[in-house]
DNA sequence: CACACTAACTAACGCCCGTTAGTTCGTCGT
DNA sequence: ACGACGAACTAACGGGCGTTAGTTAGTGTG
């Protein structure tokens, strides 16, 4: 996240800061300079407050980042749950899980960020709590390759190598992603659903 | 990094601390713990020393850093121009460079952690020269793709999202690979190769 | 109009950081 | 046998960290 150096969202009133206003700040200093690079001291700066003020607004620093995790992972967990509600066949669930999942890297890339590099940083048993919730949504993923490739629909050598491609080339999209670049979001999405089935040997 | 606690390796004569054992310890520490993560003590920790000892062995921690980037983006450099330097048609070239890109991140799992997530913690005038060599490789990839565009060997929607696409799915297998688990490095590169010719649409 | 509440502030805490200085001690070449 | 060297050590530095305590001022409510 080091190049595009968007202005950022102030309080939304004129006067108080909120605690939505730390957590934001907190998202994009995060995602910037990473959790243990990222002082209180520069929270506070960009909100325009000094550091001790904070504690208005949060318990801890490390319950920011608790925070930032958890709801991100519930997010992301919650719109998979919704593409298997609507679609049935392996081939349109792959290509749906795939979009959001791209979609959402795209559309809220500090928080992705955060959660990729960040997570290891929290204390237990937050930790433990994010990475089964990861590891949930890698199963389910996996799954959806596996059920295609059992009913004849895909063809593919590996399907856990191929949802691992499939899954952290989404997760990159937060890397190398600009709001100001050539692409939208959909855009990406849309053509990753398509180059996901393509890897899987999805039949038309 | 988290889960496999792969035993680190100790310095090779039974005494004397060297230069390449710090290196080494800060490569495991900096991908574990990340850089700012990670304190000198740590590091002197691992190799049975104080902390003001590991002077006699490197320049500072941003200096540690600093080598084990530009090494390894150096290392990557020279695989990439061995490839171009071997191969000439666009398929072959990018299955070559999709190869040893995915090997590497297979076999040199830390330094290519450190590369994609601590790189943004270099001071200038390292940070800038670190970014230009990777803009580089990712330059030259991309003209792969570009070329076998438009020498019709490829059949590509997007040559910017594919060449996106490959690459970070290497660069991720950094992040899940495990020396104890069901592939070789081998295994995963070769894979890789064959996915990277199904994602760019490869004619024969 | 007084009261409670809230959100800001300053001051201070104990701790750990990266780094430097100065010292000891074993090894090896002359 | 001795002197130089290198690598370890202890002690100490200045500074930044996250966090707590205690205080002040402004806002909205009875």
């Amino acid at each position: 996240m080091q190049p595009t150096a968007h202005a950022h969202r102030r309080r939304t009133s004129g006067r108080s800061v909120t605690a939505a206003d730390v957590l934001d700040a907190a998202k994009t200093l995060f995602a910037l300079r990473g959790y243990h690079g990222t002082s209180l001291k520069h929270v506070a700066a960009l909100l325009e407050i000094r550091t001790p003020s904070l504690y208005n607004h949060m318990e801890s620093k490390s319950g920011l980042l608790r925070d930032i995790v958890m709801e991100t992972l519930a997010d992301v967990r919650h719109e998979f749950e919704g593409v298997l509600a609507t679609t049935a066949t392996p081939a349109g669930q792959l290509a749906e899980a795939t979009r959001v999942y791209a979609l959402h890297h795209a559309t809220h890339r500090r928080e992705a960020l955060i959660v990729s590099h960040e997570t290891r940083h929290l204390p237990e048993p937050d930790l433990g709590q994010a990475q089964e919730m990861r590891r949930d949504h890698e199963r389910r993923f996996r799954q959806i390759i596996l059920d295609g490739a059992a009913s004849g629909d895909f063809s593919v050598a590996s399907p856990k190598l191929a949802s691992f491609a499939i899954r952290e080339m989404c997760v990159s999209v937060a890397r190398w992603f600009r709001e100001d670049g050539s692409f939208t979001p959909d855009d990406v999405a849309e053509e990753y659903a398509r180059q996901a089935l393509k890897l899987v040997g999805s039949k038309p």
